[in-house]
DNA sequence: GCAGAATATGAGCGACCGCTCGTATCCGCT
DNA sequence: AGCGGATACGAGCGGTCGCTCATATTCTGC
Protein backbone atom coordinates (compact mmCIF):
# COMPACT_ATOMS: atom_id res chain seq x y z
CA UNK A 1 0.00 0.00 0.00
CA UNK A 2 1.34 3.68 -1.35
CA UNK A 3 1.96 5.64 2.25
CA UNK A 4 0.58 8.55 2.86
CA UNK A 5 2.56 11.48 1.21
CA UNK A 6 0.33 14.42 1.60
CA UNK A 7 0.91 16.57 4.22
CA UNK A 8 -1.79 19.09 3.82
CA UNK A 9 -4.60 19.24 6.07
CA UNK A 10 -7.31 17.23 5.64
CA UNK A 11 -9.87 19.49 6.94
CA UNK A 12 -10.05 22.87 8.38
CA UNK A 13 -10.56 23.43 12.04
CA UNK A 14 -13.60 25.66 12.35
CA UNK A 15 -15.06 25.50 15.66
CA UNK A 16 -12.70 26.86 18.85
CA UNK A 17 -12.84 23.26 19.77
CA UNK A 18 -11.23 21.59 16.91
CA UNK A 19 -8.85 24.39 16.53
CA UNK A 20 -7.51 23.57 20.44
CA UNK A 21 -7.82 19.69 18.95
CA UNK A 22 -5.34 20.43 16.19
CA UNK A 23 -3.07 22.53 17.91
CA UNK A 24 -2.57 20.07 21.24
CA UNK A 25 -1.92 17.75 18.17
CA UNK A 26 0.65 19.57 16.84
CA UNK A 27 2.23 20.70 20.04
CA UNK A 28 2.49 16.87 21.18
CA UNK A 29 3.91 15.91 18.32
CA UNK A 30 6.44 18.45 18.88
CA UNK A 31 7.01 16.85 22.03
CA UNK A 32 6.95 13.21 21.19
CA UNK A 33 9.49 14.21 18.53
CA UNK A 34 11.72 15.38 21.21
CA UNK A 35 11.27 13.50 23.78
CA UNK A 36 11.32 9.94 22.01
CA UNK A 37 12.48 10.45 18.45
CA UNK A 38 10.73 10.28 15.10
CA UNK A 39 10.94 7.14 15.24
CA UNK A 40 8.37 6.36 18.21
CA UNK A 41 6.33 9.29 16.64
CA UNK A 42 3.11 7.20 15.62
CA UNK A 43 0.01 8.94 14.99
CA UNK A 44 -1.07 6.09 17.46
CA UNK A 45 1.19 7.70 19.98
CA UNK A 46 0.56 10.97 19.08
CA UNK A 47 -3.30 10.75 19.92
CA UNK A 48 -3.07 9.10 22.94
CA UNK A 49 -0.56 11.21 24.38
CA UNK A 50 -2.55 14.41 23.15
CA UNK A 51 -5.90 12.70 24.94
CA UNK A 52 -7.59 13.17 21.47
CA UNK A 53 -8.84 9.69 19.84
CA UNK A 54 -6.98 8.57 16.68
CA UNK A 55 -9.86 8.94 14.43
CA UNK A 56 -10.03 12.81 15.92
CA UNK A 57 -6.62 13.02 14.59
CA UNK A 58 -6.92 11.59 11.14
CA UNK A 59 -10.14 14.21 10.61
CA UNK A 60 -7.23 17.15 10.94
CA UNK A 61 -4.27 15.30 9.22
CA UNK A 62 -3.74 12.63 6.58
CA UNK A 63 -1.01 11.07 8.56
CA UNK A 64 2.41 11.18 10.21
CA UNK A 65 3.88 13.45 7.90
CA UNK A 66 1.24 16.21 7.92
CA UNK A 67 1.80 16.34 11.49
CA UNK A 68 5.59 16.69 11.27
CA UNK A 69 5.21 19.28 8.70
CA UNK A 70 2.91 21.29 10.84
CA UNK A 71 5.65 20.89 13.76
CA UNK A 72 8.22 22.47 11.10
CA UNK A 73 6.25 25.03 9.58
CA UNK A 74 5.73 26.75 13.53
CA UNK A 75 9.30 26.31 14.07
CA UNK A 76 10.41 28.15 11.10
CA UNK A 77 8.38 30.80 11.12
CA UNK A 78 9.54 31.41 14.60
CA UNK A 79 13.29 31.36 13.25
CA UNK A 80 11.88 33.02 10.26
CA UNK A 81 11.04 36.35 12.82
CA UNK A 82 14.10 36.39 14.57
CA UNK A 83 16.03 36.37 11.06
CA UNK A 84 13.84 38.60 9.56
CA UNK A 85 14.30 41.16 12.34
CA UNK A 86 18.36 40.85 12.32
CA UNK A 87 18.19 41.29 8.91
CA UNK A 88 16.17 44.57 8.91
CA UNK A 89 18.41 46.10 11.62
CA UNK A 90 21.87 45.14 9.51
CA UNK A 91 20.63 46.76 6.44
CA UNK A 92 21.52 50.23 8.01
CA UNK A 93 24.70 49.03 8.87
CA UNK A 94 28.15 48.57 7.95
CA UNK A 95 29.51 45.43 6.98
CA UNK A 96 31.32 44.21 9.81
CA UNK A 97 28.62 45.35 12.04
CA UNK A 98 25.97 43.94 10.16
CA UNK A 99 27.68 40.37 9.80
CA UNK A 100 28.26 40.55 13.35
CA UNK A 101 24.27 41.05 13.83
CA UNK A 102 23.45 38.07 11.55
CA UNK A 103 25.39 35.99 13.11
CA UNK A 104 24.45 36.87 16.36
CA UNK A 105 20.89 36.12 14.96
CA UNK A 106 21.75 32.66 13.74
CA UNK A 107 23.11 31.87 16.94
CA UNK A 108 19.61 33.41 18.86
CA UNK A 109 17.86 31.10 16.29
CA UNK A 110 19.24 28.27 17.55
CA UNK A 111 18.27 28.86 21.34
CA UNK A 112 14.92 29.26 20.10
CA UNK A 113 14.13 25.42 20.82
CA UNK A 114 17.42 23.83 20.58
CA UNK A 115 16.58 20.19 21.25
CA UNK A 116 13.57 20.43 18.44
CA UNK A 117 15.97 22.37 16.21
CA UNK A 118 18.00 19.36 16.02
CA UNK A 119 15.28 16.94 15.86
CA UNK A 120 13.88 18.39 12.70
CA UNK A 121 17.47 19.14 11.59
CA UNK A 122 18.56 15.39 11.66
CA UNK A 123 15.83 13.24 11.48
CA UNK A 124 13.24 15.09 9.46
CA UNK A 125 14.62 14.29 5.95
CA UNK A 126 13.25 11.29 5.87
CA UNK A 127 9.99 12.79 5.40
CA UNK A 128 8.77 14.57 2.32
CA UNK A 129 12.00 13.38 0.56
CA UNK A 130 10.92 17.10 -0.71
CA UNK A 131 12.74 20.28 -0.95
CA UNK A 132 10.75 21.40 2.31
CA UNK A 133 13.74 20.96 4.71
CA UNK A 134 15.68 23.09 2.00
CA UNK A 135 13.61 26.10 2.16
CA UNK A 136 15.05 26.31 5.90
CA UNK A 137 17.56 28.40 4.40
CA UNK A 138 16.28 29.60 0.82
CA UNK A 139 14.65 32.53 2.41
CA UNK A 140 17.90 33.45 4.50
CA UNK A 141 20.08 33.06 1.24
CA UNK A 142 17.51 35.35 -0.59
CA UNK A 143 17.70 38.10 2.20
CA UNK A 144 21.19 37.87 2.60
CA UNK A 145 21.91 38.44 -1.34
CA UNK A 146 19.48 41.54 -1.40
CA UNK A 147 21.55 43.02 1.48
CA UNK A 148 24.87 42.27 -0.35
CA UNK A 149 23.33 43.86 -3.62
CA UNK A 150 22.87 46.89 -1.72
CA UNK A 151 26.17 46.99 -0.03
CA UNK A 152 28.45 46.10 -2.82
CA UNK A 153 29.86 49.16 -3.09
CA UNK A 154 31.34 48.44 0.20
CA UNK A 155 32.62 44.86 -1.33
CA UNK A 156 35.16 43.38 -3.88
CA UNK A 157 34.17 42.15 -7.40
CA UNK A 158 31.55 39.19 -6.03
CA UNK A 159 29.45 36.74 -7.50
CA UNK A 160 26.56 37.54 -5.47
CA UNK A 161 24.86 34.25 -5.65
CA UNK A 162 28.23 32.10 -5.32
CA UNK A 163 28.97 34.19 -2.05
CA UNK A 164 25.68 34.24 -1.10
CA UNK A 165 25.67 30.50 -0.70
CA UNK A 166 29.41 30.46 0.62
CA UNK A 167 28.22 32.89 3.67
CA UNK A 168 24.99 31.42 4.46
CA UNK A 169 26.05 27.53 4.25
CA UNK A 170 29.14 28.84 6.50
CA UNK A 171 27.23 29.87 9.35
CA UNK A 172 24.24 27.90 9.28
CA UNK A 173 26.99 25.52 9.80
CA UNK A 174 28.97 27.04 12.15
CA UNK A 175 26.07 28.14 14.14
CA UNK A 176 24.26 24.87 13.98
CA UNK A 177 27.02 22.69 14.61
CA UNK A 178 28.48 24.89 17.48
CA UNK A 179 25.04 24.97 19.26
CA UNK A 180 23.56 21.64 18.68
CA UNK A 181 26.50 19.51 19.05
CA UNK A 182 27.56 21.01 22.05
CA UNK A 183 24.82 21.72 24.28
CA UNK A 184 27.26 23.50 26.78
CA UNK A 185 27.28 26.42 24.55
CA UNK A 186 24.23 27.73 26.04
CA UNK A 187 25.03 28.83 29.42
CA UNK A 188 28.50 29.80 28.07
CA UNK A 189 28.70 33.45 27.42
CA UNK A 190 31.93 33.59 26.92
CA UNK A 191 32.18 30.72 24.33
CA UNK A 192 29.00 32.11 22.44
CA UNK A 193 30.69 35.67 22.19
CA UNK A 194 34.05 33.89 20.77
CA UNK A 195 32.04 32.06 18.36
CA UNK A 196 30.52 35.01 17.05
CA UNK A 197 33.72 36.93 16.91
CA UNK A 198 35.20 34.15 14.84
CA UNK A 199 32.07 33.29 12.30
CA UNK A 200 32.08 37.52 11.74
CA UNK A 201 35.84 37.57 10.51
CA UNK A 202 35.76 34.76 8.76
CA UNK A 203 32.81 36.14 6.76
CA UNK A 204 33.92 39.71 6.78
CA UNK A 205 37.04 38.74 5.87
CA UNK A 206 36.03 36.71 2.57
CA UNK A 207 33.84 39.37 1.54
CA UNK A 208 36.63 42.24 1.43
CA UNK B 1 10.15 -5.64 23.84
CA UNK B 2 13.48 -3.50 23.95
CA UNK B 3 14.58 -2.72 21.11
CA UNK B 4 18.44 -4.30 19.47
CA UNK B 5 21.00 -1.87 20.37
CA UNK B 6 23.91 -3.53 19.76
CA UNK B 7 25.71 -2.17 16.60
CA UNK B 8 28.47 -5.30 16.37
CA UNK B 9 28.41 -8.11 14.48
CA UNK B 10 27.37 -11.01 16.16
CA UNK B 11 29.64 -13.80 15.04
CA UNK B 12 33.05 -13.47 12.68
CA UNK B 13 32.86 -14.94 9.26
CA UNK B 14 35.20 -17.66 8.93
CA UNK B 15 34.73 -19.42 5.53
CA UNK B 16 35.08 -17.63 2.19
CA UNK B 17 31.14 -18.58 1.67
CA UNK B 18 30.34 -16.58 4.84
CA UNK B 19 32.52 -13.42 4.23
CA UNK B 20 30.34 -13.27 0.65
CA UNK B 21 26.96 -13.45 2.64
CA UNK B 22 28.11 -10.69 5.03
CA UNK B 23 29.77 -8.37 1.96
CA UNK B 24 26.37 -9.24 -0.22
CA UNK B 25 24.22 -8.13 2.86
CA UNK B 26 25.76 -4.37 3.30
CA UNK B 27 26.16 -4.01 -0.11
CA UNK B 28 22.22 -4.87 -0.26
CA UNK B 29 21.85 -2.52 2.61
CA UNK B 30 23.43 0.58 0.96
CA UNK B 31 21.69 0.00 -2.26
CA UNK B 32 18.43 -0.15 -0.64
CA UNK B 33 19.61 2.84 1.93
CA UNK B 34 20.27 4.75 -1.61
CA UNK B 35 17.02 3.43 -3.49
CA UNK B 36 13.93 3.45 -1.27
CA UNK B 37 15.39 5.48 2.09
CA UNK B 38 15.86 4.21 5.42
CA UNK B 39 12.70 3.78 6.59
CA UNK B 40 12.28 0.68 4.25
CA UNK B 41 15.55 -0.82 4.39
CA UNK B 42 13.56 -3.66 6.82
CA UNK B 43 15.78 -7.05 7.82
CA UNK B 44 13.51 -8.77 5.42
CA UNK B 45 13.47 -6.52 2.53
CA UNK B 46 17.39 -6.60 2.65
CA UNK B 47 17.93 -10.37 3.32
CA UNK B 48 14.90 -10.71 0.51
CA UNK B 49 16.91 -8.22 -2.28
CA UNK B 50 20.06 -10.05 -0.98
CA UNK B 51 19.42 -13.31 -2.35
CA UNK B 52 19.79 -14.33 1.67
CA UNK B 53 17.18 -16.02 4.24
CA UNK B 54 16.33 -13.88 6.90
CA UNK B 55 17.74 -16.06 9.33
CA UNK B 56 21.22 -15.87 7.59
CA UNK B 57 21.30 -12.06 8.35
CA UNK B 58 20.72 -12.09 12.00
CA UNK B 59 23.67 -14.85 11.86
CA UNK B 60 25.41 -11.93 11.71
CA UNK B 61 23.90 -8.74 12.57
CA UNK B 62 21.67 -8.54 15.23
CA UNK B 63 19.58 -6.31 13.31
CA UNK B 64 19.30 -3.22 11.28
CA UNK B 65 21.36 -1.00 12.93
CA UNK B 66 24.35 -3.20 12.92
CA UNK B 67 24.10 -3.62 8.79
CA UNK B 68 23.55 0.69 8.61
CA UNK B 69 26.52 0.58 11.09
CA UNK B 70 28.16 -1.69 8.67
CA UNK B 71 27.55 0.30 5.69
CA UNK B 72 28.88 3.78 7.36
CA UNK B 73 32.00 2.15 8.42
CA UNK B 74 32.61 1.23 4.68
CA UNK B 75 31.88 4.53 3.36
CA UNK B 76 33.95 6.65 5.72
CA UNK B 77 36.84 4.02 5.30
CA UNK B 78 36.70 5.33 1.74
CA UNK B 79 35.96 9.20 2.45
CA UNK B 80 38.92 8.40 5.24
CA UNK B 81 41.40 7.29 2.23
CA UNK B 82 40.88 9.90 0.15
CA UNK B 83 41.37 12.82 3.16
CA UNK B 84 44.05 11.63 4.71
CA UNK B 85 46.21 10.76 1.38
CA UNK B 86 45.35 14.73 0.79
CA UNK B 87 46.38 15.91 4.47
CA UNK B 88 50.02 13.78 3.59
CA UNK B 89 50.31 15.89 0.51
CA UNK B 90 49.36 18.95 2.15
CA UNK B 91 51.34 18.93 4.88
CA UNK B 92 54.61 20.09 2.63
CA UNK B 93 52.36 23.12 1.17
CA UNK B 94 52.44 26.57 1.98
CA UNK B 95 49.17 27.74 3.41
CA UNK B 96 47.52 28.23 0.21
CA UNK B 97 48.06 25.74 -1.42
CA UNK B 98 47.56 23.52 1.37
CA UNK B 99 43.77 24.36 2.13
CA UNK B 100 43.18 24.21 -2.02
CA UNK B 101 44.44 20.68 -2.26
CA UNK B 102 42.24 19.93 1.23
CA UNK B 103 38.92 21.38 -0.31
CA UNK B 104 39.74 19.81 -3.36
CA UNK B 105 39.71 16.64 -1.50
CA UNK B 106 37.01 17.50 0.25
CA UNK B 107 34.98 17.88 -3.04
CA UNK B 108 36.17 14.14 -4.19
CA UNK B 109 35.09 12.60 -1.21
CA UNK B 110 31.55 13.29 -1.80
CA UNK B 111 31.97 12.36 -4.83
CA UNK B 112 32.42 8.92 -4.36
CA UNK B 113 29.14 8.12 -3.77
CA UNK B 114 27.33 10.89 -3.50
CA UNK B 115 23.57 9.36 -3.11
CA UNK B 116 24.63 7.20 -0.38
CA UNK B 117 26.43 9.83 1.36
CA UNK B 118 23.41 12.20 1.22
CA UNK B 119 21.21 9.10 2.58
CA UNK B 120 24.31 8.36 5.11
CA UNK B 121 23.87 12.73 6.30
CA UNK B 122 20.54 12.99 6.27
CA UNK B 123 18.54 10.21 7.07
CA UNK B 124 20.50 8.37 9.76
CA UNK B 125 18.76 9.19 12.92
CA UNK B 126 21.56 10.39 14.88
CA UNK B 127 19.68 10.80 18.40
CA UNK B 128 19.96 7.11 20.04
CA UNK B 129 21.27 3.89 18.87
CA UNK B 130 23.80 5.01 15.90
CA UNK B 131 24.98 8.34 17.67
CA UNK B 132 28.23 7.03 17.10
CA UNK B 133 27.86 8.29 13.50
CA UNK B 134 28.60 11.39 14.52
CA UNK B 135 32.75 10.93 14.48
CA UNK B 136 31.95 11.23 10.45
CA UNK B 137 34.00 14.15 10.82
CA UNK B 138 35.75 14.06 13.82
CA UNK B 139 38.86 12.53 12.45
CA UNK B 140 39.16 15.29 9.65
CA UNK B 141 39.21 17.77 12.58
CA UNK B 142 41.73 16.03 14.70
CA UNK B 143 44.11 15.69 11.40
CA UNK B 144 43.10 19.17 10.49
CA UNK B 145 44.32 20.50 13.76
CA UNK B 146 47.56 18.78 13.82
CA UNK B 147 48.18 20.61 10.56
CA UNK B 148 47.56 23.87 12.16
CA UNK B 149 49.98 23.00 14.61
CA UNK B 150 52.66 22.45 12.50
CA UNK B 151 52.11 25.71 10.48
CA UNK B 152 51.35 28.29 13.58
CA UNK B 153 54.14 30.19 12.48
CA UNK B 154 52.84 31.11 9.22
CA UNK B 155 49.85 31.91 10.63
CA UNK B 156 48.16 34.96 12.86
CA UNK B 157 47.84 34.11 16.82
CA UNK B 158 44.66 31.54 16.97
CA UNK B 159 42.77 29.16 19.26
CA UNK B 160 43.40 26.11 17.25
CA UNK B 161 40.61 24.26 18.91
CA UNK B 162 38.22 27.06 17.67
CA UNK B 163 39.91 28.01 14.36
CA UNK B 164 39.84 24.03 13.70
CA UNK B 165 36.15 23.34 14.06
CA UNK B 166 35.33 26.85 12.07
CA UNK B 167 37.55 25.61 9.20
CA UNK B 168 36.41 22.01 8.72
CA UNK B 169 32.86 22.88 9.61
CA UNK B 170 32.79 25.31 6.42
CA UNK B 171 34.74 23.40 4.43
CA UNK B 172 32.40 20.20 5.35
CA UNK B 173 29.28 22.28 4.99
CA UNK B 174 30.08 24.14 1.96
CA UNK B 175 31.00 21.25 -0.62
CA UNK B 176 28.50 19.12 1.42
CA UNK B 177 25.58 21.19 0.07
CA UNK B 178 26.90 22.25 -3.11
CA UNK B 179 27.86 18.27 -4.16
CA UNK B 180 24.53 16.74 -2.86
CA UNK B 181 21.87 19.80 -3.64
CA UNK B 182 23.07 20.17 -6.54
CA UNK B 183 24.09 17.15 -9.03
CA UNK B 184 24.69 18.98 -12.05
CA UNK B 185 27.67 20.36 -10.02
CA UNK B 186 29.44 17.01 -10.28
CA UNK B 187 29.52 17.68 -14.25
CA UNK B 188 30.25 21.03 -14.40
CA UNK B 189 33.94 21.24 -14.23
CA UNK B 190 34.22 25.32 -13.64
CA UNK B 191 31.30 25.46 -11.47
CA UNK B 192 33.24 22.95 -9.34
CA UNK B 193 36.44 24.76 -9.53
CA UNK B 194 35.07 28.28 -9.08
CA UNK B 195 33.60 26.57 -5.56
CA UNK B 196 37.12 25.11 -4.66
CA UNK B 197 38.20 28.70 -5.28
CA UNK B 198 36.05 30.48 -3.07
CA UNK B 199 36.29 28.09 -0.44
CA UNK B 200 39.73 28.68 -0.73
CA UNK B 201 39.69 32.13 -0.27
CA UNK B 202 37.21 32.29 2.64
CA UNK B 203 39.65 29.64 4.83
CA UNK B 204 42.67 31.16 3.74
CA UNK B 205 41.37 35.18 4.33
CA UNK B 206 40.09 33.98 7.94
CA UNK B 207 44.09 31.64 8.57
CA UNK B 208 46.34 34.83 8.24
C1' DG C 1 -35.90 23.49 21.56
C1' DC C 2 -34.48 21.13 17.76
C1' DA C 3 -32.51 19.70 13.27
C1' DG C 4 -28.46 19.07 11.10
C1' DA C 5 -23.63 20.10 10.74
C1' DA C 6 -19.33 19.71 13.02
C1' DT C 7 -16.60 17.20 15.91
C1' DA C 8 -15.04 13.19 18.65
C1' DT C 9 -14.65 8.30 19.57
C1' DG C 10 -12.05 3.69 19.54
C1' DA C 11 -12.35 -1.22 18.13
C1' DG C 12 -10.20 -3.42 14.86
C1' DC C 13 -8.22 -4.64 9.94
C1' DG C 14 -4.48 -5.80 7.05
C1' DA C 15 0.27 -4.94 6.39
C1' DC C 16 4.66 -5.02 7.86
C1' DC C 17 8.02 -5.00 11.53
C1' DG C 18 12.14 -7.34 14.11
C1' DC C 19 13.46 -11.53 15.28
C1' DT C 20 13.70 -16.85 16.87
C1' DC C 21 14.39 -21.52 16.33
C1' DG C 22 14.00 -26.12 14.56
C1' DT C 23 15.78 -28.05 10.56
C1' DA C 24 18.55 -28.80 6.33
C1' DT C 25 22.76 -28.34 3.83
C1' DC C 26 27.66 -27.61 3.11
C1' DC C 27 32.62 -27.86 4.09
C1' DG C 28 37.10 -28.95 6.32
C1' DC C 29 39.49 -32.45 8.49
C1' DT C 30 41.13 -36.86 9.62
C1' DA D 1 34.26 -41.85 3.73
C1' DG D 2 32.18 -39.81 7.34
C1' DC D 3 31.87 -36.87 11.32
C1' DG D 4 31.11 -32.38 13.44
C1' DG D 5 31.08 -27.67 13.21
C1' DA D 6 29.85 -23.84 10.20
C1' DT D 7 26.53 -22.05 7.44
C1' DA D 8 21.88 -21.45 5.39
C1' DC D 9 17.11 -21.75 5.49
C1' DG D 10 12.21 -19.80 6.16
C1' DA D 11 7.67 -20.44 8.55
C1' DG D 12 5.81 -18.02 11.81
C1' DC D 13 5.22 -15.39 16.55
C1' DG D 14 4.13 -11.32 18.93
C1' DG D 15 4.05 -6.79 18.16
C1' DT D 16 3.33 -1.98 16.14
C1' DC D 17 2.16 0.44 12.24
C1' DG D 18 -1.12 3.53 9.49
C1' DC D 19 -5.60 4.11 8.93
C1' DT D 20 -11.08 3.38 8.38
C1' DC D 21 -15.66 3.53 9.65
C1' DA D 22 -19.79 3.00 12.21
C1' DT D 23 -21.28 5.34 15.98
C1' DA D 24 -21.73 8.89 19.68
C1' DT D 25 -21.46 13.53 21.29
C1' DT D 26 -21.42 18.60 20.93
C1' DC D 27 -22.29 22.92 18.82
C1' DT D 28 -24.73 26.43 15.77
C1' DG D 29 -28.48 28.73 13.61
C1' DC D 30 -33.09 29.37 13.52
Amino acid sequence: MARQLLTNPRKHAAQARSRATVDVLIETTARILVREGFDRASTNRIAEQAGVSIGSLYQYFPGKDALVAAVIDRHREELGNVTRSALAKASNQPIKQAIRTLVAAAVEAHRIDPRLHRVLAEQIPRTGRLEKVETFSRENYTLFKAYLERHSDELRALDLDLASFVCVTSIEALTHSAVLHNPAMLADNAAVKALIEEATRLIVGYLH
